[in-house]
Formats: structure tokens, C-alpha cells, sequence
DNA sequence: CTTATTATAATACGATTGTATTATTAAAAA
DNA sequence: TTTTTAATAATACAATCGTATTATAATAAG
């Protein structure tokens, strides 16, 4: 009897509506009235699968986060360090529609990370991910007798990092402004200095 | 006669508050009674000053602007490119607590940009001004002859530019888990892969 | 000194917020 | 089929929000 299943794609469903209201008339438009009213349910209804605010705004990041990560999950590594790196930076980054709009709204949840210690604790906890993951990646490079020599591999994680970051915010924020391919040209041009020339 | 003078002081004096509370519970605890409160004034009287919230927030965001162009302008500049970089990213990042107050207030701010046209304008001027001056010191240093050859301005201001902003993202974000000396560590680190090896 | 102007204060209006309560309907379990 | 549980709906409560109005006190201009 798929009773928990319906219940949990019925809170998709609801966390989907926010991710839209977010988008579309930012986060503190994302009270439990429009969001009910933008999923097509009543205010009841909507708190019988969400307690309080919080834990629906919560949940709608984790379900962000999870797309991205099943995305990257899903990503065809070749084995060659830098096309990985691109691949995956790409996927973080505003280069489409979709991903701009994911963006969009992970920014907005960026900023409610100061007063809300769930969402604070989820936007470490991807923080904290991805440095890891670049760390990873520039020492296996290291090891592979890849990269510039004298390379310090937690140092140039956090450049990269930053870099990514930055490039993610830059892009998103005035995305009327700037070209998405000049993005990667960006981030090509970074691995270029890791990477011993050839 | 001081009057303009003092109406502008207060105006400075009530802003101040906003700040405060912004860094202290957050950009939504800014509301109008909860600034009034915290300058020591009644809901008429700020009202007396400032027309509309939104005025409010812009003229507080100015302020905070308009401390850190003063604080950049003072800056004793050596005329040697590399150290004149570092010492204006000095003054953006949070490398101590009052540096750090004001970057925590700026990201709120940034985050307002969203929905709030005036702060989002404001918002834009700075990242341009920021734009153009990293692309003429990184021209400068292109005719000057000191730049690794082949290298585009345009780009690596960029670069530079999402660089400096991840890191005052991540730094401040991140302030309990990061050394405020790394900071600057991985600014240099940058400015090497800029440089001619010497 | 009288008249304007500026500043402060107190109060009110309408809207929206998060959360809680209660009742009713649908569906699964016994 | 009866009984229990899940789901939806409607309404209510207290708090806060931005803004507006009106009246009073302080100060500068004539």
C-alpha cells in the first residue's frame, strides 16, 4: 500500500511550489498562505505535511540539493581531472535556463541561512562538500604528476572554491549583464594555471 | 545656520541603527519600529526622516558603501601594481571584526537585491566599479610589462573579481571555521599565476 | 513677538504573518 | 462493516508589518 510514498511526493510536490515562489517573487514571498495557495492546497492541508515554516523551507533546499547532486551523481567522468573538474563545475553553474533558476533560488536560501539554523546547517553542509571534492581532485592530480609543480592542494581547493562560488554569484545576479560561456572561459583559464603546460 | 547638517547627522545616526540591526538579527528584523526602537526614536519621528522603508535601506547601504570607497580612497598606495591589489582586497575582505561586521551586513544587503530595486542598483554600481578598477590595474600592469605574457585583461578581472567576492562570501559565511589570514594567503597565491615569475 | 517651519509623538488602518483549533470528509485496518 | 487513521477545510488568534493621520512641542524666520 504506497501510503508513505504518496505522502512524501505530495511533500515534492509542495516543496516544488516553493522553489517556484522563491524564483519567482523571492524568499520572503515563500509564506505558508502563497505557498499553499501556489501547490493548490489550503492552508490546513498544507500544514498537515509541514509542521512549521521552517521545516518546509528546509525541506525545499534539501530537494534542491538533491537534484544537483543526483546531476552530478549521473555525470559521465572520463578519468581526466580537468575535463571532470569543468563537468562538474558546470553543473553548479548558471550556464542554462534551468540551472539559473536553480541558482536564483539557492542564492535566496544562501541568505536566510543566517537566521534559519536548518537552512545554516545545509548550506554547510554543501560548503563543506565541495571542498572536499575540489580538495580531492587537485591531490589526486598531484599524485598524478599532473599538476604545476609546488602546488599547495588545500590552498588551491579554497582558490577554486571561491572562484566557483564567486563565478556562480557574478553570473547569477547580473545574468542580463554577462555572457554564460564566458563563465566556463573563466574557469578553463583558472585550471590552466593548475595544470602543468604541455 | 546647521540645519541641513544635523537633519543629515540624524539620518546618518538613525542608518547607523539599521546596520547595527542588520548585523545583529538580520535584514528582516529592519523593520521600521525595530529601527526607531534601536535609535531611540518614535515610529513619527523616523518617519519624519525617511519617507519609505526602502529609502531607509538604500541611504543605510550608502552609508556602508560610501565607508568603504572612503577607507579605499585613504589608502596609502605604493604605485607597485601587486601590493596596491592587495591592499584594496585588504579593505573589501573580512580579515577583522569590524571588517567582518561590515561584510556580514553587506551579503544581507546583497541578498535584498532581489526585490528591492533601489538596493539592487546600488548592488550593480559597486560590482561595476569593482569591475572596471581590478581590469585597469591589471592593464596597467599588462603595459607596464609585468604581467605573465598572454594574458587578458578582461578575463582575469573577472577572474580576480569572483575570486576576491567567493572568498568575502566564504569568509565571512565561514568566519568560525576559517582563518582570516588565509584570506589573503590565497589572494596572493592568485596574484603569483598573474606575475611574472621573477 | 508673531508667524512659519521643523521635529516629535501618539494613535489608527488595513494587510499579512505563523501557528492553533475544530470540524468534516476520505480511506485504509480490524 | 465497523473503527481507526489520514487528509482536507474553515476559521480564529495574536503579533507584526508599512504607511497614514492628526496633534503637539520646539525652533527658526519674518
Amino acid at each position: 500500500m504506497p501510503k508513505i510514498v504518496d505522502h512524501e511526493k505530495r511533500k515534492q510536490h509542495i516543496a516544488e511550489a516553493v522553489l517556484r515562489l522563491v524564483r519567482r517573487e523571492g524568499i520572503e514571498s515563500a509564506s505558508v498562505r502563497r505557498v499553499a495557495e501556489e501547490a493548490g492546497l489550503t492552508l490546513g492541508a498544507l500544514r498537515h505535511y509541514f509542521d512549521a515554516q521552517h521545516d518546509l523551507l528546509a525541506y525545499a533546499m534539501r530537494l534542491l540539493i538533491g537534484r544537483v547532486r543526483a546531476r552530478i551523481d549521473a555525470l559521465p567522468l572520463t578519468g581526466h581531472a580537468r575535463t571532470d573538474i569543468e563537468l562538474i563545475i558546470a553543473q553548479l553553474a548558471p550556464l542554462d535556463e534551468e540551472r539559473l533558476a536553480e541558482s536564483e533560488v539557492w542564492l535566496a536560501f544562501a541568505g536566510k541561512a543566517v537566521s534559519d539554523p536548518a537552512i545554516r546547517a545545509l548550506s554547510h553542509e554543501v560548503h563543506e562538500a565541495l571542498y572536499e571534492g575540489f580538495k580531492r581532485m587537485i591531490a589526486d592530480l598531484c599524485e598524478q604528476g599532473l599538476a604545476r609543480p609546488g602546488i599547495d592542494p588545500e590552498l588551491e581547493a579554497r582558490r577554486l572554491h571561491a572562484l566557483a562560488d564567486g563565478l556562480v554569484v557574478h553570473y547569477t545576479t547580473y545574468a542580463e549583464h554577462l555572457e554564460p560561456a564566458g563563465l566556463m572561459r573563466i574557469v578553463s583559464a583558472h585550471l590552466d594555471g593548475l595544470f602543468k603546460a604541455e
